[in-house]
DNA sequence: GACCAGGTAGCAA
DNA sequence: TTGCTACATGGT
């Protein structure tokens, strides 16, 4: 494998590995130590590497003291550059962004956690698989999938699975989808799959259009409604100003911003980007998120000796 | 056992 | 349009 250091120095804001990958972004990736989305909300131990295949090449990222480690079949730089964003200018974006006592309170809980930029495919099944299901049981679907339906590569005797292509998941059974564990969501998976595989229509392609259209677009997919289209526009289509609003986000949002609190998700939605800041609120709605989903505590607890908004437009 | 988890499709009004 | 409701499954 190809090898390789990039200065955690050299990177604007650094780079959290753990709460960029294990957030519920992306469930593509891999620990070697076996325990990632284990749920119990720690750092892996000293030297792990997280793994994953992105374009047919393995790649393999690890913090080390000052610097992120890198092991790649492919460039592996490049990738990581890519995939993790790593030119995005966290500084500046905890600059322009609101200062609000929850936005404040989830950055200082996890500075250096980046958006991920995953491949549409992967991200369009995942969170098609993600509906009314924990985090890390998404990870464990989505891992069945890789494992019963990706193609195997050794590498130095290790075995690294690529994500199912569109057209092998397109001939999956229910039945077989049901059998690894995905329930409800097999049909919507497999139909998925033919839209791409047969009927031409391709999640990437909303990447080249305005957030709306990409929005609208992504729930032609067969299990993919407004809130998972979100997340593959804000996951993998670049599309910043992406708001998705589950659960957490909405409880937060009936406690901390009750003048946004519409009942339409469309309504809702817009109301809380302008909270969030705008072109950039699906960065901080992903720490907000993991803010609320990972501490020890009530949604509507004090946050750093603030109290919930008590006049609506706060 | 009830309740919940990064909700959606299908159907009725 | 909006408002139900069924849907798999494992953890707490």
């Amino acid at each position: 494998m190809n090898r390789g250091t990039i200065p955690l120095s050299s990177l604007s804001g650094g780079c959290d590995l753990y709460t960029t990958l294990e957030s519920g972004q992306s469930y593509t990736w891999w620990r070697s130590d076996g325990n990632a989305y284990a749920g119990w909300n720690e750092n892996p131990p000293y030297g792990c590497w997280y793994y994953t295949v992105l374009d047919g090449e393995v790649l393999r990222v690890r913090e080390r003291e000052d610097v992120l480690e890198w092991e790649s079949t492919g460039d592996g730089e490049a990738l990581a550059r890519k995939h993790l964003r790593l030119t995005d200018d966290l500084p500046a974006l905890y600059d322009h962004i609101p200062d609000d006592p929850l936005i404040r309170a989830s950055i200082d809980y996890a500075p250096g956690l980046r958006l991920i930029r995953d491949p549409p495919f992967r991200s369009l099944i995942a969170f098609i698989c993600s509906t009314q299901m924990r985090v890390s049981r998404i990870h464990d679907m989505v891992t069945a999938l890789v494992e019963t339906y990706g193609k195997p590569r050794e590498v130095d005797g290790e075995v690294y699975h690529s994500f199912p292509r569109p057209e092998t998941l397109a001939k999956a059974t229910e039945s077989e989808l049901r059998d690894i564990g995905l329930g409800y969501r097999a049909p919507y998976v497999r139909d998925t799959a033919r839209l791409v595989a047969e009927e031409g229509l391709d999640p990437a392609a909303a990447r080249e259009m305005a957030y709306p259209a990409a929005r609208e677009y992504l729930t032609e997919f067969v299990g993919a409604g407004q809130k998972v289209a979100d997340c593959v526009a804000l996951f993998a289509c670049d599309h910043l100003e992406a708001v998705p609003l589950d659960t957490w986000i909405k409880q937060a949002i009936a406690t901390w911003y009750p003048a946004c609190d519409s009942e339409g998700y469309e309504d809702c939605s817009r109301a809380i980007r302008d909270v969030f800041g705008g072109d950039d609120a699906g960065y901080v709605q992903t720490y907000v998120f993991h803010y609320l989903r990972t501490r020890n505590g009530p949604v509507d607890a004090p946050v750093a000796g603030h109290t919930p908004a008590e006049t609506p437009g706060d």
